[in-house]
RNA sequence: GCGCCCGUAGCUCAAUUGGAUAGAGUAUUGGACUUCGAAUCCAAGGGUUACAGGUUCGAUUCCUGUCGGGCGCACCA
């Protein structure tokens, strides 16, 4: 994935991170060898924007004159960097001109900007084996290389003054500039010079995850890829749909540019990074997700993380009784499987069995969802068997009758009980239960497994 | 105007990539805790898969058109 270094990350980063991450493990869990990457857009325009911006903001705060730049960043954060500017440089850059102030302030801004994003996605719990600065590119002189190796091989060429690659040539509708008539070069120059490195470093495929409002420009990736020598395959896009951050029903607005927006770490602070997680799993990719915060932080039956969680939690509990009360924990191999009759067992048993299948194929079609929905079925399938079936033994009375009083009780329930419990315990040998334990144990597993492979914790108690 | 994505239960979404009677959650209604976790379970109602054609033994899935929604169409990133 990458970012601006030019703000905080807010929601729409944190869906593509999750969506980023879940991929790259369901990848290596179906043994696909990956690198996950973080390109760090540090050059070019915006960055120049956040400069004047932290400029601006930087004269304000020593008492002179300033007109804030009309498409500057207005965020609040922005007066925060300045101050940290006017800290460390004092009223120096004051006597300087701005294209030599703005600069600094660029640098110093977005440093801490970048600072921040690590933080925020290591607290969210998303890692990467690298961190690749677009402006790198520049300073190695990678992007001038990279249009002059195509312009010999006549896929970039010159005209009114700019240079233009030959997209195309490979289905792109038009050719694109790639530097400017005043000798700069365009984002996509620099994202060529960028894809252009990675393939060198032979990685068979690439998947970027990009913003759905990016995915007019997939042609011109893919052509760069083929101009490359490779096939149009070997680069594929996730394109990651808005979120709509809704407050029960009711909407929240957010205005990028008015800076007012919700940042990743404020809605991780909220309802906790599992919960989030989840949330920008839950739906595919390319379809609008509404992501509802009260819905997400409310620890009951509806919210769909805790449903999934508890079924481990519960499970756990259910091997911590079976420990207390001295009942094995057999291991699969060692019970007796055919005991293991009725349908709801034996459509956990199918449902296990599709674990393997259902990683594989969400890996390979880049959907995480599938994992999600697979394992609320999952979840559901236990809960509702568990309802219905006794795994432990009942207490025994001599193990009650330790204490008096709760022996005379017992007598007392058993009577109680109606004829169909009564006839679940007879036959609930020690046999059927060191069966269904080994069972649980198995999908207790397989819920761990799932939950780990997007991302989230599976807690033994909740 | 051109291009991409989407349209499935009141709402939010699935559907093993073309397979059997289209499934979940939520909401509504009614039920189940003195025992292994009720953050759970059971039951009921809810559908012309936007519409119209076409391909196929078979279509939510593929093709064409219409309508509706979102997003793109820079020598910005």
């Amino acid at each position: 994935m990458s970012a601006n270094p030019t703000g905080p990350l807010h929601v729409g980063h944190g869906r593509g991170a999750a969506m980023g991450q879940a991929i790259a493990s369901l990848l290596s869990a179906s043994g696909f060898d990956v690198s996950r990457e973080f390109y760090i857009n540090d050059a070019g325009r915006q960055l120049q924007l956040l400069g004047r911006s932290v400029y601006a903001r930087y004269r304000e705060y020593w008492g002179k004159e300033v007109a804030f730049p009309e498409d500057g960043y207005h965020g609040d954060y922005i007066r925060a960097l300045a101050e940290t500017v006017a800290l460390t440089h004092g009223q120096a850059l004051l006597e300087n001109p701005p294209e030599l102030a703005e600069p600094v302030c660029a640098q110093v801004a977005s440093q801490i900007l970048l600072d921040r994003i690590k933080d925020d996605l290591a607290t969210f719990g998303v890692q990467f084996e690298t961190w690749f600065s677009e402006a790198s590119l520049h300073d190695k002189g990678l992007v001038q290389a990279t249009l002059d190796e195509l312009r010999e091989r006549d896929l970039v060429k010159e005209k009114d003054g700019a240079w233009w690659f030959r997209s195309s040539v490979f289905g792109d509708e038009k050719d694109r500039v790639v530097k400017k008539q005043d000798g700069s070069y365009t984002y996509l120059a620099a994202d060529m010079a960028y894809h252009r490195d990675k393939l060198a470093r032979k990685f068979d495929t690439l998947i970027n995850i990009w913003g759905a409002d990016h995915h007019g420009y997939i042609p011109r990736m893919e052509a760069t890829v083929q101009a490359f020598g490779h096939e149009k395959e070997s680069l594929r896009v996730v394109l990651v749909q808005m979120v709509n951050l809704l407050r029960g029903t009711q909407k929240i607005e957010m205005s990028k540019r008015a800076g007012e927006f919700v940042t990743l770490r404020e809605v991780v602070e909220e309802v906790g990074s599992d919960a989030a997680k989840f949330f920008f799993l839950m739906r595919r990719a390319d379809s609008h997700l509404d992501f509802d915060l009260e819905l997400a932080k409310r620890q009951s039956s509806d919210n769909p993380v805790y449903y999934v969680q508890y079924a481990h939690a519960r499970l756990a509990s259910v091997f911590r009784t079976a420990h207390e009360r001295q009942v094995p924990l057999p291991s699969i191999q060692d019970v007796d499987q055919t005991l293991l009759l009725q349908e709801e067992e034996l459509g956990l048993i199918k449902m296990l069995a599709q674990y393997p299948l259902i990683i594989e194929a969400s890996a390979l079609a880049l959907e995480p969802h599938r994992v999600t929905f697979y394992l609320q079925e999952l979840a559901a399938q236990f809960h509702s068997y568990y309802n219905k079936n006794r795994v432990l033994p009942l207490m025994d009375k001599a193990v009650k009758s330790e204490d008096g009083s709760q022996g005379l009780q017992m007598e007392t329930n058993e009577k109680a009980l109606g004829a169909e419990h009564l006839s679940v315990h007879a036959s609930l040998t020690p046999a059927l239960t060191a069966a269904r334990l080994a069972l649980l144990q198995q999908v207790q597993t397989v819920l761990r497994n799932g939950l780990t492979v997007l991302g989230l914790s599976a807690p033994e108690k909740m």
